[in-house]
DNA sequence: AAACTGACTGTTA
DNA sequence: GTAACAGCCAGTT
């Protein structure tokens, strides 16, 4: 890692600026940082994130509103989403029409 | 340097 | 609504 402004570090930046009880998207994040076709390094640097991040990285899921996370990752995206009032079912599912941040 | 990986997405059927 | 596929590209090995 280095001093430059790198993918990583738009990254960091754009999902700390997503609000408190709202949710984007993967692609969305992408587009932000000036690489629309780069979705699924999103997913890469917030696999990544150091331990003890402050990030609000349970607040992005995927295109189709569900949470791309799986078994007890998906649980622990889901309780950190309905702790600030999204509604999330037991399968991952949110209403983007309802809680999409919106620029 | 080359190969591999995958918290994604758009298109097609 | 589903599923398969190809492109994608920063990080990691």
């Amino acid at each position: 890692m280095t001093e430059q402004d790198t993918f990583q570090q738009r990254i960091w930046q754009i999902v700390a600026a997503i609000p408190y009880g709202k949710v984007t998207t993967y692609g969305e994040i992408a587009r932000l940082a000036g690489s629309p076709r780069a979705a699924r390094q999103v997913g890469g640097v917030l696999k990544r994130l150091p331990r003890g991040s402050k990030l609000p990285w349970y607040r992005v899921i995927n295109r189709m509103g569900e949470i791309s996370l799986t078994g007890d990752n998906l649980d622990r995206q889901r309780q950190a989403l309905l702790a600030e009032g999204v509604e999330v079912s037991a399968e991952g599912r949110v209403s983007l029409s309802r809680y999409r941040w919106e620029i």
